[in-house]
DNA sequence: AATCCAATCAACCGCCTCTCC
DNA sequence: TGGAGAGGCGGTTGATTGGAT
């Protein structure tokens, strides 16, 4: 029914707010993240006195603020290689060809292949 | 200088899996 | 053991940017 789905999603915290983050937001999310930790998503919301969802903070701190992304936005020829044979080996798991690639988010491999690399796989 | 168009990238959606009660 | 809730992931969208005309 489509109002359990509605249900689901309020509960889930889609009544928030959505939309790109701020540098207020940044801010509050990585101190809160630097004091707490990440032990509970649905928590760091409260904790940080953000107004957003738990899954929006963490895609937030996975795909952008960790401090351990290189945000240099250019893939090295060695990386390109990399991702290509990983993605022979894995297929679409852009999670696991991220974890193979230090620095490097799923999100952003992601992108990378759909705009740079898909023609060329499969060419 | 204005407009159009393609490329890029951040963010959202919905499904699946895992965990806990 | 089954159900609910939370997290994780892949696919997709939409806003922005930059280059071409």
């Amino acid at each position: 029914m489509e109002e359990t789905k509605k249900e689901r999603m309020k509960k889930t915290g889609i009544l928030v707010k959505k939309g790109p983050w701020t540098p207020e937001e940044d801010q509050k999310l990585i101190s809160c993240i630097q004091k707490h930790g990440i032990q509970n998503w649905r928590a760091i919301p409260n904790l940080a006195g953000i107004k957003r969802c738990g899954k929006s903070c963490r895609l937030r701190w996975t795909n952008y603020l960790r401090p351990d992304i290189r945000r240099s936005r250019n893939f090295s020829p060695e990386e390109e290689q990399t991702i290509l044979s990983l993605h022979s080996m894995l297929g679409n798991r852009w999670s696991a060809i991220a974890s193979r690639l230090p620095g490097r988010t799923d999100n952003e491999i992601k992108n990378f292949w759909y705009t740079h690399l898909r023609e060329e796989a499969y060419s």
